[in-house]
DNA sequence: AATCATGACTTGCAAATTGCAAGCAAAATG
DNA sequence: CATTTTGCTTGCAATTTGCAAGTCATGATT
């Protein structure tokens, strides 16, 4: 099994596992915009709030996809464009968003987020499938521009 | 409100807002440490086997106490030693390394932690306070080592 | 067909961060 | 008192990040 790119031995720790593929200030970011936003091309994830820049944004994608997390392929209807999307093991990060944002919501003075919204969250997670839970997060991200 | 050492202005979203205080490499196997593991001490931590640099160890615990998550002190029964405690901010992280670990569990090839364990905390997450999260981890850190 | 625009990167370069290993001051131990 | 321990700090090289311009392939327009 490859294991990509990999700079520090891993300790077998599964927090150490997942911090290798996305211990970083715009992985989760990135994967927030695909599973959440629904983006699907560099353009939009460019243009997130956040601010990343080009090269960043291109090694973090290639990053994900040598991890498995995403997949990329060529527009048939614009071969400029590039599509990409999650793949299961990427939308199966979707539980960690909720519980960084449930965290999140607690914790963050400046929120906007409601919460009676997150104790639902809490409440239903269990229920939720992977892309109900982008919906969920969808949810949040609306409430939050409100 | 401060918000400490802001590098970025923070988009709203709950993401952005946690990973600006711990999107980083080292920052959750510190927390690991504190909650699962219950290390206390500089020295415990820089003895994991992540194999930590002490002036980013220094840094990151210098970081996670300016957002709340950690508290420091002097141990009173030697005092060249300081006593790391998370906070209850940085207690409430428990179900987010508990839905990272379960994602490693299941994507890392590696793995040693077993399914049914895995199972078993996704079915009783809902009830788990923190502290007992804390157990739940150390588990699967004690299934990992065997 | 030629020209221009678009999209996804790539590149050059400066600033910032990381990592290694030695160093330092305060406190404890022998 | 001399030595050891603890929690950092520091010097320095390597790596990564971030800004902004550049490049190449493809599509649209003239």
């Amino acid at each position: 099994m490859t294991r990509p790119g990999r700079t520090h031995i891993l300790s077998g720790c599964p927090i150490d596992y997942a911090l290798e593929i996305f211990g970083d200030r715009w992985s989760l970011l990135v994967i927030r915009d695909l599973l959440v936003r629904r983006k699907r091309h560099f353009r939009e994830m460019m243009d997130s709030d956040e601010g990343i820049a080009s090269n960043i944004l291109a090694a973090r994608l290639k990053k994900l996809e040598d991890w498995g997390l995403i997949a990329r392929e060529r527009d048939p209807a614009n071969r400029r464009q590039v599509v990409y999307a999650l793949t299961q093991k990427g939308k199966e990060l979707a539980p960690v968003l909720v519980e960084i944002a449930i965290w999140s919501a607690k914790h963050d003075p400046n929120t906007k987020v409601n919460a009676a919204f997150i104790r639902r969250a809490r409440r239903d997670r269990e229920t939720l499938a992977s892309e109900t839970v982008a919906d969920y997060l969808a949810k949040l991200d609306e409430a939050k521009a409100r």
